[in-house]
DNA sequence: AATGAATGAGTATTCATTCAT
DNA sequence: TATGAATGAATACTCATTCAT
């Protein structure tokens, strides 16, 4: 939660308790449930018990709306990476603590909101889409960093490009089927895949 | 090819000559490209050179056309998957077969329409969300055998269960990034995923 | 009437028996009376008979409409005048025929779209808005020349300039005014305009 | 400004320094600019520097504001009108004053609310018509008074009453292309005027 | 007086689907 | 089979107005 804090009050991420922090969770949630294009402002409005037009007080538009999910989890996602990175030690640590924090933010609290950023791409317009890929960027060089840190460490031998979308595809696909709440735990998960890495 | 033309004799698979094939093949186009809510009848009418109307003289609704694309799509590839593991002596023979089947699934001809299997499962009625339900168990059901069958060969440490998600992940993300005219080779490509189950 | 059917047999003009002849010229009194922000898309369509989402086969848009009915009507004034002047000797008869010619217009069939023509000009995107102004350039070299021609022949002492805005003004006003089956005919009124130009 | 002052006295026309002036100024320009309807409240509001809801402590509904351009324009002509006759010897001169008066109210400070006064007529409520007509007769009668006298003076031969319409479309048109600052001054365009009327 | 969030009826436009030809 | 005009419900978005602060 200090990623979180830090970033509201820097006004980079809205707080959610505010009225534009409870629509932006709960668009995430339609958007995720229904897609972006099934998903009315009606239905958005509703869902935070507003009128439709009132949606246009917090967002210009409804792709805003979309843009705003997108990329403040990029945002708060990278933050969290980064404090997770920073009580690490050893290279392997570091992708195990990736891995970790990539399994909790698609399966944990933002995964609604990381499902909708796979998903729902092609609704962003070209303009919003450079935007999102910029922030992406510097998200995956924390990745791209850590696993070529690991593989001169010894710990991987495969092409750490070809890993790395491997891990890509292999952990957000969880979010279809993995339940925190089951039998297997988040961290149990996390060794799991680490083993698609490291041998 | 032999696996496709015994379906098209089924009458299982719609022959990709015929208008209606000609039609489902730039609709998986399009909804790849542009989404399915995205992709206007008259879109699809015209990609084939018809009037939206007569569209309705093919399939009685746009969804149908969803429906078709995915249905053929798996029925397809399950043929094509069988055909493979025919000819396969070893388990780890025959985990590769899979692999290599399911890239070239999803980066080869019938590429598009995988993309819209997973991307627009949402759009599809919860009726023929179940009937698509039914027949990629039957495609599943293919993996998992084989998976077991090498973990009981001793090729395979991990579990079975969460090794194939990991897989269906991982490798249904390869659309996004693998060009099969780029350096890397499919078959390349597929000895690296093999490494993610088998050391 | 010769004018009118040339000009529909060419295409430039729409046939007013048409539907789309029907709903511009139900567009033309609902933009006069209500002005064109205040007709909806819905009044064109009931006052047609037909529903609001089939305007848009036959137009693009709103604008549309008013482009069209702009255009249709300078193109059809203008090939009135022509056939008008043709018939003329004198230049002093030339200008008497354009004033009796701009009375028609402005009192007579197309008076509700000349009315729109003056009244909606803001309406119109730039692109429109000098689309038109290119036709009514055409209209205006008319009137120039013939007011030249019978100023050179010292029927006209005042600047041709100032005169024909003072004109323009003065005949379009009549559309406030003016009752065609009232006491004063029109042949009258075009005399007591000529009045204005000539002494 | 003799007039001016009597009237904000007077209270019936409002003082342009205050915020209900200021804003009533701003108001005549952007009506006249994009047209009542394109105007919004929050244009107007951005115009003075408020809030849009601040609109409301002025005027107690967007048309009473065009109601107040419209009204206290023609009130502050009239007077204006009024002390001009006041100063006049013969009709002709007169007849000259209200050309004059009614050309600087077109083409000088009053202009923009004076092309409102003509083009958003449609946009006021019947009530607010009639109460704005009945300002207007007063306005005209002091016009209709001085061309009868004119013409009993032997310096008019046309019809008064029709001499008025066409002059007042002769004189409102001026607004679409007089200059002041060009090369005709506002008494020479008066003198061409004149000669509409008289010769 | 001023604010600014909220309202809710209204707008142009889209689009899958129908059906007479 | 194919057409294409017509449907009508649905959509994102606008905006004058209200009102608690």
């Amino acid at each position: 939660m200090k990623a979180l804090n830090q970033l509201i009050e820097q006004g980079t991420v809205t707080d959610p308790e505010s009225a534009r922090g409870r629509l932006l969770s709960k668009a995430a949630h339609l958007f995720k449930e229904k897609g972006y294009e099934r998903t009315t402002v009606r239905d958005l409005a509703k869902s935070v018990g507003i009128q439709s037009g009132s949606i246009f007080h917090h967002f210009k538009s409804k792709e805003e709306i979309l843009r705003a999910v997108m990329e403040e989890t990029i945002l708060f996602n990278t933050a969290r990476m980064r404090l997770a990175l920073d009580e690490c030690k050893t290279s392997r640590d570091k992708v195990l603590a990736l891995i970790r924090c990539e399994l909790e933010s698609i399966t944990g609290d933002t995964g609604e909101a990381m499902t909708v950023l796979v998903y729902e791409w092609r609704s962003l317009s070209e303009e919003n889409q450079k935007r999102i890929l910029a922030l992406r960027d510097v998200y995956e060089q924390l990745w791209i960093t850590s696993l070529e840190e690991a593989k001169q460490d010894g710990y991987i031998e495969a092409d750490t490009f070809i890993l790395r979308r491997f891990l890509t595809g292999a952990l957000s696909w969880t979010t279809t089927w993995f339940n925190p709440k089951g039998g297997l735990s988040l961290e149990e998960l996390a060794e799991q895949a680490l083993l698609l890495a490291i041998k």
